[in-house]
DNA sequence: GTTAGCATGTAAGGAGTTACATGATTTT
DNA sequence: AAAATCATGTAACTCCTTACATGCTAAC
């Protein structure tokens, strides 16, 4: 999910680290950074894979060989996506399985990145999430109507609580789908934009 | 957060890990089971540091050392808090710090052992958490503001939409306060349920 | 010249997951 | 007697966090 985010975020512009983490908080959702400790050790392994490469200034040229160990000396790098690292973020921004709409967070980003994804795509990852969410909602409705009872006011309010927000989001997940919708059949007979609706 | 909630739910009744699971799921908020594969060595966890005690068939007894080395022959283990376990349990059940109301998942089971919370302390969590989403909202208002420009609709959409839900909880938040406030002052005169309010 | 914010990283650990392995009991 | 569901557990792994360690650069 970091390494999707990272690929999409660095697929706009080339970035350093510390730079990269501030636009994650904001794809992530507002609040919440991840940590450096997630961060680098992620961009070391994309690096590894070939995705992106690292701009270092490397400032190990033209010096003798000093006695302190050259512990310091790290120069700003700046991580820029490869064709290779291209070519892998069309594929994941394709993927239509339920990695995409299930629950751990990967939907968020994944929005956040639909502007690169296929209107078709686009449209089967809205209508899979929705199936997950209304899902939830059946579980957390057939369990609310066998529990009522037993439940103390407390549990009941948190159940409540999580039922009308799966509710809001079914509902906002049918806004999303109906524009989209709209949109498709309104820009079918003029061939113009696969990609890139609204925005920017 | 796994081994409070089965703290939890062992100090209402004994029960065996199956069992567990299911009404794990309750109390963590309708769908999403925990897996065996955590709530297992949680257990043995709990067990070891003697806050559980587990009552096996143990059907060892009465054997002669067999050649098949015994792989199977599980029976059907009992869960029971123990006094340390109850002690314990207490002691999560009495905490006000950060822990119980910043993000992750904990403050959901905190508020479905509601009734086992003292009511002033039920009131300090419930303004923590409030600030807590509190800020969250500001750090998405801002951000919004800030980026409102250059985003676009989906990513838009996205922290529109997560906006709206912080606001809701702060709203929900506000009323359980309220309610919680007006319990307070009308119950203080009569001085009866420390514990325990509404519900069973 | 010192504080604040920019910048990069590692090591250890927490809290879970999936996949596997096994068997008991109930229902059809 | 086959299938479903109840039941218990381990091993390997994922994905993140916190705490630590280090140094650069701009502003006051």
């Amino acid at each position: 999910m970091l390494e999707f985010a990272i690929l999409g975020l660095l697929h706009q512009s080339p970035m350093h680290g510390y730079e990269l983490r501030k636009q994650l908080s904001e794809v992530l959702g507002g609040m919440r950074s991840i940590s450096y400790g997630s961060l680098y050790p992620a961009l070391k392994r994309l690096r590894a894979a070939g995705l992106i490469s690292s701009d270092e200034p490397d400032p190990r040229a033209l010096l003798p060989a000093d006695a302190p160990p050259l512990t310091g000396r790290r120069g700003k790098v700046v991580y820029t996506i490869t064709a290779e690292g291209k070519e892998r973020f069309h594929e994941l921004v394709s993927q239509t399985g339920p990695e995409a709409y299930d629950d751990g967070g990967l939907f968020g980003v994944r929005l956040a990145f639909f502007r690169h994804t296929a209107a078709d795509v686009r449209l089967r990852i809205l209508e899979g999430r929705r199936r997950t969410v209304e899902q939830q909602r059946e579980g957390l409705r057939s369990s609310l109507a066998r529990t009522r009872q037993r439940l103390d006011r407390y549990t009941l309010e948190l159940q409540r609580h999580g039922l009308e927000s799966v509710d809001r989001e079914v509902r906002w997940l049918n806004e999303l789908i109906d524009t989209e919708r709209r949109e498709a059949t309104t820009t079918e007979s003029t061939s113009s934009e696969k990609e890139n609706p609204w925005g920017q």
